[in-house]
DNA sequence: AACCGCACCTGGACGC
DNA sequence: TGCGTCCAGGTGCGGT
């Protein structure tokens, strides 16, 4: 579900109200929920408690929660439906609550991990001299990071044999980006998914970056996309960019640019939306 | 080494 | 009402 801004939404929440807390008691609920901690749902408790956790950090959409005087973090992917709440401790249980985390003090909150799909999940892992939890090492950093390296992005691109939305959702050469996200920056950049990256031009790279920050700089600006409540912040609470999406989700609808009918195609067992005037498909393909 | 396709889940919307 | 089908914002793994 949540691409990088609807994480980082998440992020903020975490920071402002869970970061500097000391960890008292964990429950997992679903062992799914602790898949990637490999020994288990009991260690993942017991090696928490105690801990404070420091700030909350993020590369594209994995999140993690340090924890301070060790070398580890929780780390968090919310997968296609998961949420992490801030939630008063005597609040109903939700439905697809999966981990619960309570704390030493006394503000009466608890963090709750829930996911319907359990696609999503908690886990600790060591963390590198640079902060970084070690099985994440392989994920590149994302678009609004500082440290984001435009040119590097570009050769990678030009190196690869695939077509840009493939490039724009691997995860290894830019993070963050999502089926969403993706489909919002081609069609601002007037380019089709299906366009091979082996001929792309420093300017052409450097529009579409530009499109991809644009477009995830104004949805964090709402709180980021939610269609339902499955997507929401700490606080439960929906983000508005929906209502400005321009591409995904609009099949049928008249694309704003041009007023030509907005397609969807099925496209690696989901959907791509494009239009077919602004967003031609290259020869090879169409 | 890269690249592709699929498995991993639950549930809502829709058609019959 | 119920059943089947399709769809959903992601990732990692195995096979080629």
């Amino acid at each position: 579900m949540p691409e990088l801004p609807e994480v980082e939404v998440v992020r903020r929440g975490l920071e402002r109200w869970v970061s500097g807390r000391i960890v008292a008691d964990t429950s997992v609920l679903h062992p799914r929920a602790v898949r990637r901690h490999i020994a288990g749902g009991e260690d993942f408790g017991a090696r928490l408690k105690g801990h404070r956790i420091g700030l909350a950090q993020r590369r594209g959409k994995y999140l993690w929660l340090p924890l301070a005087d060790s070398a580890t973090a929780v780390l968090a992917h919310l997968g296609m439906s998961g949420q992490l709440l801030v939630q008063p401790q005597d609040a109903t249980d939700e439905k697809h609550l999966r981990i619960r985390v309570r704390f030493e003090d006394a503000l009466g909150t608890e963090l709750r991990f829930v996911d319907q799909r359990t696609f999503g999940g908690l886990s600790l892992h060591e963390t590198s001299p640079d902060g970084l939890p070690d099985v994440i090492a392989h994920i590149a950093r994302d678009p609004l990071d500082p440290l984001f390296d435009d040119d590097a992005f570009h050769e990678a691109l030009r190196r690869r044999r695939t077509t840009v939305k493939r490039a724009l959702l691997d995860q290894s050469l830019i993070s963050g980006v999502g089926n969403i996200y993706a489909d919002e920056a081609l069609w601002r950049a007037r380019l089709h998914y299906e366009r091979p990256t082996t001929g792309f031009t420093r300017p052409r790279t450097a529009e579409l970056l530009g499109h991809v920050r644009d477009v995830m700089n104004a949805a964090l600006a709402v709180g980021g996309t939610s269609f339902d409540s499955l997507y929401v912040n700490v606080n439960g609470e929906s983000g508005y960019f929906d209502r400005s999406l321009d591409a995904y989700g609009r099949e049928g609808e008249p694309c704003r640019r041009c007023g030509t009918v907005m397609r969807r195609r099925p496209w690696m067992n989901r959907s791509s939306y494009f239009c077919p005037r602004c967003q031609r498909p290259p020869r090879a393909v169409s």
